[in-house]
RNA sequence: GCCCUGGUAGUAUAGUCCGGUCUAGUAUAAGCGGCUGUCGCCCGCUAGACCCGGGUUCAAAUCCCGGCCAGGGCGCCA
């Protein structure tokens, strides 16, 4: 089929812009059909944009013959223009709808789409990914990624306002810097290289220069996680501030937290309303639960886990539904966190290590960090990792390392929680695990 | 990596336990035709499927074995 031109049509509305008192205006509107409706004598077709729906109708024996055989050929999904008059009516639920002038077709679809976009029939989730591009059109999913978008504008606002950096560090590393955590190793002009999981340590030499730091981007983790809070690319929101220590970037967290939540909730009504998804602002401080006092907490519903394990998810699932919102867990056992967890002056034992967890979800994890070179020597030895190789690292606690703490949000494990959605999949545009790579 | 459950038209499902009128049902999507106020429009017609490989049996969508894949759970995971 000969396409038309886009010419110097340009867009005057949005779908959701077209109002009643628009009667007799003339709108030029772009997007793409979602539904046809044909009763013989008048045609309805449903137009779609990134802001909604808005009918065209086309009474068969009151408009032009182009755009009668135009609307003819559409289908599901085309791509097209429309100009047209707003009509005021009682005959459709938003009141009004457009009667075209004129109509082009910017791009065709299949006839036989792999899944139905007005939801009517459901698709598994693996269809739905396997037809991402399709799948993110529907309404829903539309509504997820500006949930997302919200949040992180509001972040990002609330950060900058503190007077945080924005900065960007390298996702092409030349070791495995945590230990721990599998990497993926990347040829790197033939030297081994990898990617980042983390930008922990370079985060934490920027204190030394921009004090208050804030990242976001995506990590990369080689891990067996096979669930449905787990893949294997993931975007991180990381903070990092000189001269602070965990509890202050605990109050900076729960008050960003309510804050996200707010503005979500003021700026997503519509899209959330669509998820039929309800965000309680919480109130701070939040609680604070010590790590022995979760082990209690535990027992007493007969899960036990012993002092100085990491609390398996079967055990946080309950201790989610005690604490059905927002929840710290401090005072880790030491050996329990990463090697740059400060361990506590007074109880080395216990690290200045925390968790927010939502329910039973871990979003958030943070802590102070070692500003002693001796001392984070000591402690990457103790977790068997060779001081040789983080040498780069460690130069930096030569050149004036203030003491310093910071956290890491899982972007993705926040919309779930903003959205209500269950699989990770959901809110990832193009999920990565184990087992998908495409599209 | 382990456990459980599953894999049937484009999509979503029924049928599988207890093998045989299953010539595989239904909904929706698609194609064709009809319809002037639909909004999950409606009506008629058409076409469309048993994950792959092996085995048992007179006979396999159905039972057995292996593989691949999916969902959930577990483990792993600063």
């Amino acid at each position: 089929m000969k396409l038309d031109s886009f010419g110097d049509w340009r867009r005057t509305h949005y779908s959701v812009d077209v109002k009643p008192e628009m009667d007799g205006l003339e709108v030029t509107l772009f997007g793409w059909v979602q539904e046809i409706r044909d009763l013989g004598g008048i045609r309805f077709i449903i137009l779609q944009d990134r802001e909604g729906t808005i009918q065209i109708t086309i009474p068969r024996k009151k408009v032009a013959n182009e755009v009668l055989s135009k609307s003819d050929i559409l289908q599901k999904r085309y791509s097209i223009g429309v100009k047209g008059t707003v009509k005021k009516t009682e005959v459709t639920p938003r009141g009004v709808e457009v009667i075209p002038k004129e109509i082009k077709i910017f791009g065709t679809a299949a006839p036989q789409l792999p899944i139905d976009i007005t939801g009517k029939t459901p698709a598994s989730l693996e269809t739905r990914l396997d037809a991402r591009a399709l799948d993110l059109c529907q309404d829903k999913n539309i509504a997820v990624f500006k949930i997302q978008h919200a949040a992180v504008e509001a972040i990002r606002d609330f950060l900058f306002e503190k007077g945080f950096v924005e900065v960007h560090t390298p996702r092409i590393i030349a070791s495995a810097t945590e230990g721990g955590a599998a990497l993926f190793p990347v040829d790197y002009f033939g030297r081994k290289a990898f990617l980042a999981q983390s930008p922990q340590l370079y985060k934490e030499q920027l204190v030394m220069s921009l004090e208050k730091v804030f990242e976001v981007g995506p990590f990369f983790r080689a891990e067996e996680s096979h669930t449905r809070f787990h893949t294997s690319e993931f975007v991180s929101i990381d903070i990092e501030q000189a001269f602070a220590d965990a509890e202050d970037v605990m109050q900076l967290l729960e008050r960003l937290m309510q804050h996200v939540c707010k503005v979500v909730n003021e700026k997503c009504g519509k899209e959330l309303a669509l998820l039929k998804h309800k965000i309680e602002v919480p109130t701070v401080p939040f609680k604070r639960l010590t790590y022995d006092e979760v082990l209690k907490e535990l027992e007493r519903e007969s899960v036990n886990v012993p002092w100085g394990e990491d609390i398996p998810t079967p055990a946080l699932r309950t201790l989610g539904k005690i604490h059905p919102h927002f929840y710290f867990i401090t005072d880790w056992p030491t050996h329990s966190k990463a090697f740059y967890i400060k361990p506590r002056d007074d109880k080395p034992e216990i690290c200045e290590g925390f968790d927010l967890m939502w329910r039973w979800l871990e979003l958030v994890s943070g802590g102070t960090r070692i500003a002693d070179k001796e001392l984070l020597i000591k402690r990457l030895k103790e977790k068997g990792l060779n001081p040789e190789a983080f040498k780069f690292h460690l130069q930096a606690f030569d050149f004036g390392m203030p003491p310093h703490a910071g956290w890491a949000i899982g972007l993705e494990r926040l919309t779930m929680m903003l959205t209500g959605k269950r699989n990770i999949r959901e809110v990832t545009l193009y999920p990565r695990d184990k087992f998908r790579v495409t599209p």
